[in-house]
RNA sequence: GGAGGGGUGGCCGAGCGGACUAUGGCGGCGGUCUUGAAAACCGCUUUCGCGCAAGCGAACGUGGGUUCGAAUCCCACCCCCUCCGCCA
């Protein structure tokens, strides 16, 4: 959520905006609601004023004068019907602004779409493999780890199972990242519900807007969380933190819902995107003033387990059409898969500014007794298990079928070489 | 799911129709005293909105209602605790 009063005195900078990421928005609409807002509370509130008053004297008095209350039971209607006036143009206003965007960092590039996005660095380079490689959902197949039909089977396109060591895998890969974010970055990891209240997701700007991506139960009203990104932002949600405990940290293991509603066909071969998936999340509340090299680091923090993996990736900054919802600045890892052929996108990275802590009113003191302050959150994938499971095994792809495990995540897997079962 | 009890400021806890944003205590901050510290004593200790400001308004789990006036009375819902039932 922006601030009104950005609205109000510099409407060019939302304009400006809303323009490069090539978004339409009433924002006359939305100024004129506001002023029309403020003028009635302004009104509703001189009435309370003189209604507190004249009651505080009628609390006074032995007699307790017939007229008086009378007129004071007119000015309590009249003060009824203005405030909800006054509370359904604050309902109109707040869903306007729920569904406003953030505003891009000066330095995101401006574009129209993914050719526009930046690649700021690379790191390895693809192996050259002696014969074709081959993609994920063919090797996994032929290993006996990845099981499409029995996923469609039980719930139908866009889910899948792993078997024996494709599980395995998995589940190492997640062990191995929890342990390098916990043990050699300073996150603390959090195991939040997959279930969330509806507030929760308006917090970190799922709802309104994207009501139609997530999960949701009817009878208790949950909703299944899209990414862990939605439990952690709320983690702190409605609280003031006390000096000195920024930068927080956070990392967690998720499963992930999503609905996914794009054209039906479009990569649904293998596991690349399907309406279940695991990922490891990084999440930072930081000050203001640190979010943006605090941002800089959380994507290092993502490439460094790209690295022990030995994994050819590169980093892309998104332009202003690409950036999320929420975010003002965003950095893109994607590890290049030599089997699809194609760059996987295994992360992305946000600096969200203050946008998700006006939602979910989360503040900080800066000093004892200091007026309290939004803090700047933070995320980034560490990373999205599917797509390192595919890039693991369609660059550790060895002439006969089998995948060699990377050195670095043989402690967790426990073979060397992941052959035929 | 059933029965009973309860939700008040950072924490504990009083208030049960008007002077209550709210007694008191704890914790925290500042001061007096002291070479320093402790003790004692004194003072300060929520947040949001509107407004240039003075100031005004709002919030006692949430939402409705009664009333000139609600932390206080009524209704619904939510959450917590205890007991029972069920359960990985």
């Amino acid at each position: 959520m922006l601030d009104i009063r950005l609205l109000r005195e510099n409407p060019e900078i939302v304009r400006d905006a809303l323009a490069k990421r090539g978004e339409d928005f009433p924002v006359e609409r939305v100024i004129e609601l506001d002023m029309e807002h403020r003028k009635l509370l302004h009104e509703v509130e001189t009435l309370r004023a003189q209604r507190n008053e004249a009651s505080k004297r009628l609390g006074k008095t032995v007699e307790k004068p017939a007229g008086l209350i009378a007129s004071l039971r007119q000015l309590g209607e009249r003060i009824d019907s203005l405030e909800r006036q006054v509370a359904e143009m604050e309902a109109q206003l707040e869903d306007y602004l729920l569904r406003l965007p953030n505003i891009p960092a000066d330095d995101v590039p401006v574009g129209k779409g993914a050719e526009d996005n930046i690649v700021v660095r690379s790191w390895g380079s693809p192996p050259n493999f002696p014969f074709t490689p081959l993609p994920h959902w063919e090797l996994g197949e032929r290993l006996n780890i990845l099981d499409f039909q029995r996923g469609v089977k039980l719930s139908g396109s866009r889910f899948y199972i792993l078997r024996g060591m494709g599980a395995r895998l998995q589940r190492g890969l997640i062990a191995f990242m929890l342990d390098i974010h916990t043990k050699e970055h300073g996150y603390t990891e959090i195991y939040p519900p997959f279930m969330v209240k509806r507030e929760c997701m308006v917090g970190s700007g799922n709802l309104p807007k994207f009501a139609d991506n997530l999960y949701h139960d009817d009878e208790d009203d949950f909703w299944f969380v899209p990414t862990a990104e939605v439990p952690l932002t709320n983690l702190h949600r409605d609280e003031i933190l006390s000096p000195g405990v920024l930068p927080i940290y956070y990392v967690s293991y998720t499963a992930c819902f999503r609905r996914e509603k794009m054209a039906a066909g479009k990569d649904t071969r293998g596991i690349k995107r399907g309406h279940q998936f695991d990922k490891v999340e990084l999440y930072k509340f930081t000050e203001p003033e640190k979010s943006d090299e605090e941002l800089e680091k959380l994507v290092g923090d993502a490439e460094d387990v790209c690295q022990r993996l030995g994994m050819p990736y590169r980093v892309v900054q998104l332009c202003t059409a690409e950036l999320g919802f929420a975010a003002r600045k965003a950095y893109d890892i994607e590890m290049w898969a030599p089997g699809c052929a194609e760059w996987l996108e295994v992360s992305s990275c946000s600096n969200c500014g203050d946008f998700q802590a006006r939602r979910a009113n989360i503040r900080y003191r800066p000093e004892p007794k200091a007026k309290p302050r939004f803090v700047h959150t933070l995320n980034g994938s560490g990373l999205a298990l599917p797509r390192v499971v595919i890039a693991l095994l369609e660059n550790y792809q060895q002439a006969d079928g089998s995948i060699r495990v990377p050195e670095a995540l043989r402690p967790y897997i426990g073979v060397d070489v992941i052959t035929r079962q």
